[in-house]
Formats: C-alpha cells, sequence, structure tokens
DNA sequence: TTTACATTTCGTTAATTAACGAAATGATGT
DNA sequence: ACATCATTTCGTTAATTAACGAAATGTAAA
C-alpha cells in the first residue's frame, strides 16, 4: 500500500507528469529538462529523485553526465501498468507537444553550462 | 493536464484509497467510513469530497443519509483506466482486508449516533 | 415546530512539499 | 594536481494538506 501511494504522490505532480512524457521521446539529463521546465537544477534533481523513489524512471552514468529514462522492466506492477497508461494519455495536451518540440531542437553541450 | 493531477493527487493518500476500496463492497455513508478508519466525520466528509471533485465516486441522497458509491460511468478516461486497476490492486493487503471485514458486521443504524 | 442526527463548512494547527540559491560531490580532461 | 561543469545535498521559505472540534445546514420523524 505505502508503495502505491508512494507512486500516485510521484504522478500527482505536473512537472513530474512533463518530465515523464518527455522522457517518451529520448533520455534526457537534470539541465535539460530544466532548461524546457524552467525550473533550477537543484529542483529538477529533486523531482527525479522522487520518479526513481517510485520506481518510475531510471538513471545512468555517461562520462559527466546522468541520464534519466523511463523504467523498461518496473519491478511493481503499479509501475508497469501506470507507465503504459500514461504513455496513451495526453497525447494532443499543448504544455505537453510545446515540451517535447522544446526538446527536438536542443544540444545538451550548448544548454547545459552552468 | 490539471485534470489528471487532480486525480493522482485524490488517489495519493492512503485513506483515500481505503475507502475507494471499500466502496467495492458496497456503497457506504460518511459514518460508517469514519467508523472504519477511525477518523472524525468532518475528516471523512472532506476526503470524499476531494474522490468526489476527481470523478472517482459518486454521491446520492437517501433520507438523512449521502450515500458514496464508486463511480459507475466515470465520465473521464482517466479515472475509468484508474478505478479499473485499482480494482485488481492489494487483492492480500491486510489493513484494505480488515477494512473490508470492519464492514461485514456493521449496521449503519448503531454505528451513527453523533 | 421541535428534536434528533447525518453531513458539510469553517477556522486552526501541525506536517508535508515545491521552490530556490549556495555549497558539496563526482567525473572529465588539461 | 587543477579547472570545469553536471549533479546532488542542504537550509530556508512559501504554499498546500490532513486532521480536529465547533458551528452551520438539511432532512426525517415526533
Amino acid at each position: 500500500m505505502e508503495n502505491l501511494i508512494k507512486v500516485f504522490k510521484a504522478l500527482s505532480d505536473s512537472n513530474r507528469v512533463r518530465i515523464l512524457k518527455m522522457l517518451e521521446n529520448k533520455e534526457l539529463c537534470v539541465c535539460e529538462i530544466s532548461d524546457v521546465l524552467k525550473l533550477a537544477n537543484s529542483t529538477v534533481s529533486k523531482h527525479l529523485s522522487i520518479l526513481r523513489d517510485a520506481g518510475l524512471i531510471s538513471d545512468f552514468k555517461d562520462g559527466k553526465w546522468v541520464n534519466y529514462s523511463l523504467r523498461v522492466s518496473p519491478e511493481s506492477v503499479y509501475t508497469k501498468e501506470l507507465l503504459s497508461l500514461i504513455k496513451n494519455w495526453l497525447p494532443d495536451n499543448s504544455v505537453i507537444k510545446a515540451d517535447k518540440s522544446s526538446l527536438g531542437s536542443c544540444d545538451r553541450n550548448n544548454i547545459c553550462k552552468n
């Protein structure tokens, strides 16, 4: 139960849902997401840790970058089924569409200069 | 999007999930739920209004009672699909099972004397 | 029209949460 | 070793939320 609540809490913030929908396109690093959401890196990092603790995303290091992606084989039935529902939701939402198109035209090496 | 977040927020409280699981058995009034959850009536009433505003439950008057039930024909795809997922979840959870068995042996007319 | 009682609303309090900037951490390449 | 820069952690603040009791509301029966 505790686990299920943790997943729902992770999903009940619009910035975190935007992150999940962005990750449908491709894996992303913290500062790419910060750039699209217009949030401080530290804020995005916290959101990502909440999504990871809920089992919704994975992270792996690539040099100095940390790449985040949707969790491919979620261990819990909750995250597995919810991720697959969410993939079909909000297809026409204007914010989500704008986020995804922002991502199209962005080069990590230009965007991410602290 | 706003609507989806509202649904996830409604689901991200364990007392509200317990209420939804109780309602799988039968429709219930505020004080029956208060009795099982050991919460004040006003608190339960608030939880129910959050679930209703999210489109997850319906209420209808029956004399001095207000009966709450799972929403049979949810208008949004979110609530429709989520309710059907949740129905299959937590089948063996001890808290949920205890809640449901509490409900078995309770007569609204005895329990509900403010 | 009282009385009884289920429910909701209101006001308050304690706990949780999202946000930020600054400082700490970790890894790459000079 | 040092500089660079992505990321995380920390401390703080403002906003949200769950809980309660008390008061208000609404309905049914005496």
